[in-house]
DNA sequence: GCGATAATACTCGGATACTTCGTGTCCGAGTAAAGAAGG
DNA sequence: CCTTCTTTACTCGGACACGAAGTATCCGAGTATTATCGC
């Protein structure tokens, strides 16, 4: 029962990506350097939310990285899966069928009670990640936050935001192809 | 968000283990024979659970181990905490003041806004945890599940349960000393 | 035959290797931009 | 001066080491049972 520190940093940036411009981006290095973190390993975990089609990716020179929708569409639920996986915290082994005595398999067909708790509660953390929609993540920084750190992450964004030419042809490639 | 797999071990261990008479035992090689499970490894887990009250332990021939309360008093979330640690699973790395702006300390006493939704949903489950009682995991399997598992549950339990002399100085070891 | 004593076997508990997953890093493919050359 | 082409530099993407935690195992400390010996 331990998520990734990779976790932190996606929802960072993902949270910064919904300040910018809507046909702006931000390379990685530059959000590597807003949270001071190692910008090779911070690429793997904003890979990981390109190929859920959390973030849109532009190559090149004034490249990088934007939400791929609204963040009005985008909850804290789906960047944990996209980082740690969809697969279940719990995952039951079906050890009841273990043991020495072997039994029909006609006597397993209900399913294991813990395993159902298990995962009742497992639905429920999920539940109020998919509550918590990024819009409101920075609508509740805005509000709440010290004036002064608002200050510094909006004159960050404006800083490194690189504008995307008016593109003739919309191609932006979302996701793994 | 992984958990490991001892948790569903520690699980079956408990809900067995609430089926023993009050004042009798079973081995962990009896609980380890009963789940396919290895005896040695199974160990280290219901030392877990003995550290955190959850089992007492008796050594010695004919010992074993019991519940250290009644089964209406135990949790899952008692279990999943003592095998799991109780750390939360998202741990806050204040990232957001490990940018090259340093601000002064001040501005940063209101607590993160996304450490707090990642540990509201993380209350939501440890709540759906803590209601569903150890007692309540054995009835439902009682009524819902086969007649035959029922019977092979309760005969293994009858066959390997150890009676305890009926103690004249009831100091049953529960716990770490 | 009964009691005390010593040996025994079984139990849990902690210390010790091995495997897997997460962490951290590097290099290569691709692309837009900038600069030079030609018209 | 404008257009075109080449070069350049910057970006993301995947492949490659390192380390920590979980997994699995073994050996030792402790105790009730059991057998033996003496009375």
């Amino acid at each position: 029962m331990k998520l990734g520190e990779g976790v932190e940093a996606a929802i960072h940036c993902a949270a910064m990506l919904a300040g910018v411009d809507g046909n702006s981006t931000m390379s990685g290095a530059a959000m590597a350097e807003a949270f001071g973190l190692s910008p090779s390993y911070l690429l793997k975990h904003l890979n990981q939310l390109t190929a859920a089609r959390i973030l849109g990716s532009v190559s090149g020179p004034s490249g990088g990285y934007r939400l791929a929708r609204s963040a009005e569409r985008i909850t804290l639920l789906d960047i944990v899966l996209a980082v740690e996986g969809t697969e279940p915290a719990f995952r039951c082994g079906e050890i009841r069928q273990r043991g020495p005595v072997k039994l029909d398999a006609s006597a397993y067909v209900k399913p294991c009670g813990i395993n159902a708790a298990m995962l009742k509660a497992e639905r429920a953390y999920r539940a109020a990640l998919a509550e918590a929609k990024l819009s409101d993540i920075v609508a509740d920084f805005m509000n709440d936050a010290d004036p002064r750190t608002i200050a510094a992450s909006c004159a960050f964004v404006e800083r490194h935001q690189r504008p995307q030419k008016v593109q003739p042809s919309p191609k932006v490639q979302q996701g793994k192809v």
